[in-house]
RNA sequence: GGAGGGGUGGCCGAGCGGUCAAUGGCAGCAGACUGUAAAUCUGCCCUCUACGGAGUACGAAGGUUCGAAUCCUUCCCCCUCCA
């Protein structure tokens, strides 16, 4: 392999972004020729993106960083499809007004990872609604169908995993791919964009927009992915007690958020450090080696640098401070959730209350497990009621497990 | 259209008239050990409970029976083979 020059694709290669790409020399050539817009599309599928989004959203910082455009496409038009792609079921349907509220509710992240203007390398976001919602269906046929062959189209994974597994595979969904190839070619001809990123899921449909672009209207474009994110004992990166790790902080509190970073695998410091902050090189290198327990102090920049990016510097430090106190000093922060005791209340019923259990069963089962704490004591009495005169001398700490605190104040 | 097979708890998958809230595995949660890690071992894992129980649940709706996830009828969905 001829090495490359472009400090974007040598960045993203050494630090782990890159998945795929069609045509590595050839875009390299274009990334030292000038700007080149690029662009990543993201489903509304949900009011909030997750982690399993922030190897795409790091990587248009990146882009960004080395001195070209991205382009955030929300997927306003083809989330009302539904993309195929690495799912058994097709999905429910939104309606047009949930797609609406979850588009707002995304938009908000990237402002903090992207600089927004109208400079050469701003990033923009654009809708795909706003070129989808009124295409006519006779002339985007002859216009675009005539480049799709069905027996290529049965080819790609998305609807083969469906054929295989005799799931049905909606007209609908199956057009879906056609969709996101033309939105390719629509960002080509509006912002020039040259190059579609995503996830390893995405290939085929960047493959499909890469085509377009060349048989309808002559462009050279490319495609690059980022590979699939895992931890090193094989989980989906993203998942975590409460759920998905959202990006809004409405969704998941910056506290859990810093939580959940701080308890990365130790197989996986290194590799996140690359992916998930911006420290140089040699100080991960450095991080990542550390013997034993010493990795800790590598979580712990892992988890205040991804924080930081998020959810601000503030709120970053709040949560490390939190966590310091609660798990190092033994006392309590300030950032743990809070709920407010106005009468007697049973422990249980609190547990449930702050949100660390789903029922009172499960608050009584954890209870009588001896996962539940006051204040650092264990609660042995399913039925132990909480007054207002046990908190006379200030909050109390309720734990479930060791990882989950909350305090309970006075109304 | 014809002939078979099947739909069980978050997933996989047993059960095929009572002892079934339903074996087992995975995932999840908690405890022990540690380093807020991994691995391992142990417990929990539908909801409510005055802890004696109660209520929901085995694709949907009816029925048979003292009693049904298990039998019958109708309907819906999926699979296999034939046309």
């Amino acid at each position: 392999m001829t090495s490359l020059r472009s400090d974007f694709l040598n960045a993203a290669k050494a630090r782990g972004y890159v998945h795929q790409c069609t045509d590595e020399t050839q875009l390299d050539e274009r990334l030292m020729a000038g700007v080149v817009p690029a662009y990543i599309g993201f489903d509304c599928t949900a009011p909030s993106l997750h982690v399993g989004s922030l190897v795409s959203i790091m990587l248009l910082r990146l882009l960004q960083k080395s001195g070209h455009k991205p382009i955030v496409l929300m997927g306003g038009g083809t989330t009302k499809v539904g993309d195929p792609s690495g799912k058994d079921e097709s999905r429910k349907l939104l309606s047009d007004a949930d797609i609406a509220a979850n588009m707002a509710g995304i938009k908000t992240v990237f402002s903090r990872f992207l600089t927004f203007g109208n400079g050469p390398t701003d990033a923009v976001m654009v809708n795909n609604a706003d070129w989808l919602d009124q295409l006519s269906y006779i002339t985007f046929l002859r216009e675009y169908g005539c480049h799709f062959t069905i027996n290529r189209m049965l080819t790609f994974d998305s609807v083969k995993m469906r054929l295989e597994r005799e799931q049905p595979l909606t007209f609908l969904e199956f057009n879906y791919m056609i969709l996101q190839a033309y939105d390719f070619v629509e960002l080509a001809g509006r912002h020039g964009c040259l190059l579609q990123m995503g996830g390893s899921d995405q290939w085929g449909n960047i493959v499909n927009g890469v085509e377009l672009g060349r048989r309808a209207k002559g462009h050279e474009l490319f495609g690059l992915t980022t590979p699939l994110l895992t931890t090193s004992s094989g989980a989906k990166m993203g998942k975590t007690a409460a759920g998905a790790v959202w990006l809004n902080p409405d969704m998941l509190p910056p506290y859990d958020y810093w939580q959940f970073w701080r308890n990365t695998e130790d197989g996986d410091v290194g590799r996140f450090l690359r992916l998930f902050t911006e420290l140089p090189e040699d100080e991960i290198n450095r991080l990542e080696t550390q013997e034993g327990s010493g990795i800790n102090e590598a979580k712990k920049i892992l988890a205040n640098e991804a924080t930081r990016m998020a959810h601000g510097e503030e709120a970053a430090l709040a949560a490390a401070e939190t966590a310091r106190k609660t798990f190092e000093e033994g006392t309590m922060g300030e950032d743990l959730p809070t709920i407010s005791l106005s009468g007697e209340e049973t422990v249980y019923a609190l547990l449930v209350k702050a949100g660390l259990a789903a029922s009172n069963g499960e608050a009584r089962r954890l209870i009588k497990g001896g996962g539940v704490k006051l204040n650092d004591v264990a609660v042995t009495d399913e039925m132990k009621k909480l007054t207002p005169a046990d908190l006379a001398s200030g909050p109390a700490k309720l734990s479930a497990g060791r990882k989950k605190h909350a305090l309970v104040k006075l109304a």
